[in-house]
DNA sequence: TATGAATGAGAATTCATTCAT
DNA sequence: TATGAATGAATTCTCATTCAT
């Protein structure tokens, strides 16, 4: 995104067009819902154009193809989580707090953000081919697992954590505990008639999902 | 085209699989590869007549189109996992291995039929449209579930595992610890820069995802 | 084209549709038309099936691509005038009369076949990057070579032609005399502000050709 | 981007060539090789704004349309070839050596300049359509013509060259048999399987036609 | 003079589906 | 049961051109 110092308009009033930035990042947004609705196979660049506002023409102008704007919004997705973590501040917390609001945030996070997991299937489905070439992915997650890391060694040195857990695993394990749920919920809930996105099953989930992490970590 | 010299069955002999059900396990075959190879969107009916070593016309003289031909092989591919897992007995198991069992079938199950994940995915970015439909698939699940909380109470009974687990989340929790870790093994392999199947990695997430799980349950 | 024994219609009734040989060659009439007309780049897939009377994706159907209609087109036409030159029977001519014959006829045939002027164009314009593909280019055109190679032969041993005279180099120049001034008519009528169309002209053009050609070639 | 700091002419020196002037060039040079490239149907107006290293917008301010400029590239290249002939000098020479420089200037110049004669076939395949609304291009090509009518004259004169020779029918064919060689040579190297454009095959190319054209000429 | 942003009308190509046999 | 021929409606992407500054 070019960060040139756009005409900014006074509070309330709405910037309309000729404004790179924001007609770049209408298209994202609206990238983002049609992708996750659709997957990549199904979206559709009309109804992206349409949902942004803006023309058909422009999507190409500023993104290359439907596969390189699938990135774009891939990359974003991606940015906005890790940032929202980095956020959580684990370090500094006592170790089985910090499991817990991971846990929490992990859970709570794919719930505010279904998108999320919908881009994550389509972009599996396609063997992470665009993930691929992305360049600055790579650096975005390391922070992340030596935080994870770091909670589980101080955890351990506190006596409270077993030892020899591979922070990588449970990670895996603390994102796959909400993504199964939540990511399928709709065969979920058909195959086994019961609901599970009202206000108590969802309340039930997280507590167990968090005493079947802290069951498992914590030694007695 | 398919010009294989059928016998023919003499009465008596071979009194199943004439051509028309041969055809028709030939398209679902196909249609398998298909969809979770492309999910529903990117599949293509043309495809799948030449995987089928068939006209593609026959594919709608037996399946009416090409959703129904995917509530079909949906519905064909939830029979072949709950029939095998019923093949577990783990009615008559002792409660542990009973659930140890449990995670390696799940974990063996779905490393080698990675379609199945994809499938589901497909299903779930559709909010379970098709299996909605379905009229069997209620009755097929509700046993897994049962024999699952039989597990749980003898080992409860057994004063081993602890009180109150709920079979649903559980279930779910078992499914999602290898669902998650298979299914997006492209994208997290990527972001974590490390090779998530090979035999050293599966052997440790098993190994990993059944101490998390007794870890949790077991009482001691 | 497939060449299985269609329902041939009695005479006087179109064989309207279903008849696949037809089909493809009412598209390749249709797309000789519409590239010569507006050459390779300005020709229009939607015209071609118009002019043709049938379903623009048939054209898909039976050739894979605009690129490869537009080289089965180019064979064809080939095919047509190398076909036409053969039945000259240049060789049992008498030398002289022989090469009278084949500059008329390679006038004639362009003046009847002004399509094969440009569709040399739009093949020369992209530097013959489809005739390159065809494997059946190279055989066809061997023969003319040969025979107006005897034909020299001929006229000298009878001491009526000049001595070493590149069969090669001559029917390019044959070619050439006749090409330019039909294919580049538009502009040399327009800059020489002069009529190269009208009966008269095209008559003088013939016998100057022709005068040129044998003024040259014959020894005295 | 163009930012070559112009000497911002003081009074005296440099009085033209401003940067419009320049522009104007770079946009036209840009051109030709566009629509010499590409044909006229084939070319992009994006990709002569970045060739020519300019805004798109410019070439509408500068030339109203793709047609127009069309035009514009088109009357330059007349008037180069036409200037350049006229620096033959052909009045001044014995009329042998008049023709056989001609026939080698033109040779030369086709071979030097073959975005000359996509360009003309471009215009051709257009019926010409750009050439006849333009005002300069008539007076342009009869100077030519007389000078040739004047050397077959004293050619004739001299008891060198035969009668009754039409200087537009000579002028074309000299120009047809390098035409058709160099601007056909992709298929016909490609046909004759034969590299027509070495140099050796050059060489014979421009003897050939000298023979070709003199042989005709000269009365012995 | 010069430019980046934006667009409507098409371009080739694809796709699920139906027809006729 | 089986198939090749045919199609209408999209779908991605392109292009000459104009807008606003």
């Amino acid at each position: 995104m070019t960060t040139k110092n756009k005409p900014q308009a006074k509070a309330g009033t709405e910037p309309r067009a000729r404004d790179a930035d924001r007609s770049q990042k209408d298209i994202l947004d609206a990238a983002l819902s049609e992708f996750a609705a659709h997957g990549l196979g199904g979206a559709r660049m009309d109804r992206i154009a349409e949902r942004a506002g803006l023309n058909k023409r422009l999507i190409y102008y500023y993104f290359e193809s439907k596969e390189s704007l699938f990135l774009a919004v891939l990359e974003r997705a991606y940015e906005n989580i890790r940032s929202e973590e980095r956020q959580l501040n684990l370090t500094r917390e006592e170790p089985t707090e910090a499991i817990r609001r991971l846990i929490a945030f992990t859970w709570n996070y794919y719930l505010a953000h279904p998108e999320f997991l919908t881009l994550l299937n389509s972009e599996n489905l396609h063997r992470a081919r665009h993930l691929k070439q992305s360049k600055q992915i790579l650096t975005m997650h390391s922070p992340l697992i030596q935080t994870l890391a770091g909670v589980l060694e101080r955890g351990h040195q506190a006596g409270v954590f077993r030892a020899g857990v591979d922070p990588v695993q449970l990670y895996i394990s603390i994102a796959g505990l909400s993504y199964f749920y939540l990511g399928n919920c709709h065969t979920l809930s058909t195959i086994f008639d019961r609901d599970l996105l009202g206000t108590r099953a969802l309340v039930e989930r997280l507590s167990h999902m968090t005493d079947l992490v802290l069951g498992y970590l914590v030694r007695d």
